[in-house]
DNA sequence: TCTGGTCTTTTGGTCTGACAATAGGTCTTG
DNA sequence: CAAGACCTATTGTCAGACCAAAAGACCAGA
């Protein structure tokens, strides 16, 4: 029998990490719900025998992960709170900063995407989500319109797409990438104002789609036309001149 | 003009977070780079005029992101990093279950996200990919495997073609999920043993287009595969008795 | 009665100084 | 020259103090 490999690191946990990880479980598995106060920090640290340091490091990793928040003063304390989309959308976005991802492949991962987005927004969208789209379409549709407000009228176009399909998790994956690939855009669309009316076009046949509740349909016509910018982008940046960050 | 809600409310950062906010912002713009030994707490606290106990709480911030690492010991001290896979998987991990999502959202998702996987994987695939594929598929080929054996190996198989995608934000999403998912499987999968030659010969079928460098069948398979089974899984859900959980 | 101050109390936020634990380097000694 | 003892720099933890903020009680004056 090989022993090699049998042992792996030992790691030696901090107190703080090891009480984060405690709250952390206790808030997952619903022992501490939402709105919860906790004990004071002083009355922490003397249940767990630690001190108030060590407990207000353990609730700064807490609150770094958006499970709680602290506030001062009297009826104050830390409050336990759900995830909210920020924060995942945070953490996203360090990461995809953080290793220099490739515009490439945020353009992928929005193609992946995006289509199903829009099957389940011909599905379950809400009044309250067509009226929104209707006026962000407007907005872009406004002639003459720089180039800077087209660009991020379409970017929030998009989010409210991933917004009316009522997926939380498909509409924080597309919160995380909107920001890189708004920002890609702006470096390499130069030219890119001759397309707007093509794009104006397939937004308003994949608007139809979803308004008439059509979702193969939705999705297809969404995959196209993400699918279009995405060859459309590597047509601008394979030919010209590669240079694109100015800042 | 109406004076009403003309100020949003006034937050007053605390000195811990604003501090980690400028080391994070400088770590994603670059300045400091990875495996950069930051200044010991003592001096980072001289340097900011905060006490070391502010800045050791802003550590913590930036640790739980991930984004730093600190060791005792001579030549110790915090080192910067880059954000791993794991995370940003453990980031969604806290989301997912903080929201409850339901596990017809995670379906969904996968929906999304595999497909392009497989689209990608046939064409970025390496040989080590490859060999991995195989490898796993064979663990799910044996003949009279126990159900959890066969659910983790699945999973670990909808894993490594994500991995042979070779992009890193779309593997880390399935990881993210593959979690979910394979717990809602295994609650809800007392009858999926009669399901496994179809699965098995779904997966020759993919990995030949991806062996075969067929971008086009990858997906199309990839899709037909997890679309039959979010059917199958909404089959076993609607008619049968609906008491999954059992812990 | 209502509005605005002022005090009190409670709580998180910060500072200081100390010691423990750890890990790398250095020196001693067999 | 190698094993172990010692040294030292650094994070981890603790205790105690004070500051800042927030909520309620109380009060004064229009």
């Amino acid at each position: 029998m090989n022993a090699d490999r049998v042992f792996g690191p030992v790691v030696n946990q901090t107190a703080s990490s090891l009480l984060a990880e405690r709250i952390r479980t206790a808030i997952l598995d619903g022992q501490l719900s939402e709105g919860t106060v906790m004990p004071t920090e002083r009355e922490l640290a003397e249940q767990t025998g630690l001190g108030r340091s060590t407990v207000r490091e353990a609730l700064r990793l807490l609150q770094a992960a958006g499970l709680i928040t602290s506030r001062p003063g009297a009826k104050g304390g830390s409050v336990v709170q759900l995830p909210h989309v920020d924060d995942v959308v945070r953490s996203l976005d360090v990461f995809i900063r953080g290793r220099k991802m490739s515009f490439a492949s945020l353009l992928e991962t929005r193609e992946a995407i995006e289509p199903m987005c829009a099957r389940l927004a011909a599905r379950a969208r809400t009044d309250a989500d067509l009226e929104t789209l209707g006026r962000l379409h407007d907005r872009m549709s406004v002639k003459r319109i720089r180039q800077a407000d087209f660009t991020e009228a379409n970017a929030a176009w998009h989010l409210a797409i991933a917004e009316a399909s009522h997926n939380e998790l498909l509409s924080a994956f597309m919160s995380a990438i909107g920001r890189g690939i708004e920002l890609g855009i702006t470096q390499s669309s130069r030219k890119s104002a001759e397309v707007r009316p093509q794009v104006l076009h397939a937004h308003e046949r994949i608007l139809d789609a979803i308004r008439g509740g059509d979702p193969d349909a939705a999705m297809r016509r969404m995959l196209k036309h993400v699918h279009a910018y995405t060859e459309q982008v590597a047509d601008w940046q394979l030919p010209d001149d590669l240079p694109l960050d100015d800042d």
